[in-house]
DNA sequence: CACTCGTGGTA
DNA sequence: TTACCAAGAGT
């Protein structure tokens, strides 16, 4: 293995488990899904947390968190709940896929495990929208189980701590090893959050506050005064830009066309304005051949940007209005301007609204 | 295993 | 502006 310049000792595992876990007892964040000291975790809400704020930061997860719970009190509420409702109540969060199978996994709890989240690492493991991070952030956070939860977080104090040259992702089980060495017995729950909050607050990616670090003895990277380059990762790639256009129709009533998208794939289940392909050769020039109905279609000036994970997007934005009776073409139908905002509405399409209708 | 899957914030 | 980043999972 190349990554470890050499292995940490068991005692210095748990000095540094002691040393984090004291300084989370001092700094730790106030966070609405979190339970105060010497309250019990509800796993609904740990679990919702999780899946919220996978991939998305905690100032973006808040408010959404709030409305949910506020939506969905219990398991059972959202097991019972319309998947329309649901998307509806994710729409903007991004990554729709969490939506559908959060959906899915509550209907699981309240079918196969009687409305009771598992406790156990592996049960967790095999319900949707739970993978390796959650299934031991759950297990420890909501249940006191010695699991570790790896995240993005971890991964850079970690990789910091042992100094670990090994670039991402192929170091990801030599990280989830060192970091299973310094699992405490006793606070496997309140260690998971402390090595998270470490990562968000003083180990964080650019300028790391080592001189507030309670691991700053023990750290490697910092002793080779290198932390700011640690976690070493492969380049990734960027994706070709890609071209379509948008389609706005609007109803001399006052109605929008719109459509559900495919289940799934790319913003899977969600709601659209009739849109083309969108390639990196697509003609803007011979967009009308892909309007969803014939009529006086006019560009809006300029076009709408969007930057998905893995490629920029370029949309032409096309209007049109047409008469009270026009009929909406196959898989279409016609919304209110009003009931705009209750559409589960991506915010790409929501910048197309915005530049046809001018809000 | 590489790719797909959103969005908003920051340097 | 570009690039990167944020409590990853599914395929």
């Amino acid at each position: 293995m190349v990554s470890v310049l050499d292995a940490p000792s068991k005692t210095d595992s748990t000095e540094s488990a002691a040393a984090l876990l004291a300084w989370y007892d001092r700094h730790r964040r106030i966070l609405p899904w979190r339970a105060l000291p010497g309250e019990t975790p509800d796993p609904y809400r740990v679990w919702l947390s999780e899946i919220m704020l996978q991939q998305t930061t905690v100032t973006a997860v808040k408010p959404y968190y709030e409305r949910f719970l506020a939506r969905f009190p219990t398991v059972e509420a959202l097991a019972q709940a319309p998947q329309e409702a649901v998307m509806q109540a994710w729409a903007g969060l991004g990554y729709y896929s969490r939506a559908r199978n959060l959906h899915a996994c509550a209907k699981m709890v309240v079918a196969v495990h009687g409305g009771r989240f598992p406790a156990e690492e592996k049960a967790l493991l095999s319900l949707p929208g739970i993978g390796a991070y959650t299934a031991g952030a759950i297990a420890a956070i909501a249940f006191g189980k010695v699991a570790v939860a790896v995240d993005g977080n971890v991964e850079r104090v970690m990789s910091r701590l042992h100094a670990v040259t090994e670039p991402l992702p192929s170091a990801k089980p030599l990280i989830r090893e060192l970091t299973l060495a310094m699992v405490p017995q006793r606070r496997p729950g309140d260690f998971a959050q402390a090595l998270m909050d470490l990562g968000a607050t003083i180990c964080t990616p650019k300028k790391p506050a080592c001189v507030l670090c309670p691991l700053a003895l023990p750290c490697r990277a910092r002793a080779a005064a290198l932390a700011e380059t640690f976690p070493r990762k492969e380049t990734k790639t960027t994706g070709r830009l890609r071209r379509g256009a948008a389609f706005v129709a609007l109803r001399a009533d006052g109605r929008v066309l719109l459509r559900t998208r495919p289940p799934k794939g790319l913003l899977g289940g969600m709601a659209e304005v009739p849109v083309s392909d969108w390639r990196h050769d697509y003609a803007i020039s011979e967009a009308l051949r892909d309007a969803p109905l014939a009529g006086p279609w006019r560009r809006a000036p300029g076009t709408v940007r969007h930057v998905f994970t893995h490629f920029p997007l370029e949309l032409a934005v096309f209007t049109a209005t047409f008469g009270i009776d026009t009929a909406p073409p196959a898989g279409g139908r016609w919304v209110p301007r009003h009931d705009l905002a209750g559409e589960a509405l991506p915010n790409v399409m929501r910048k197309v609204l915005e530049k046809a209708l001018g809000g």
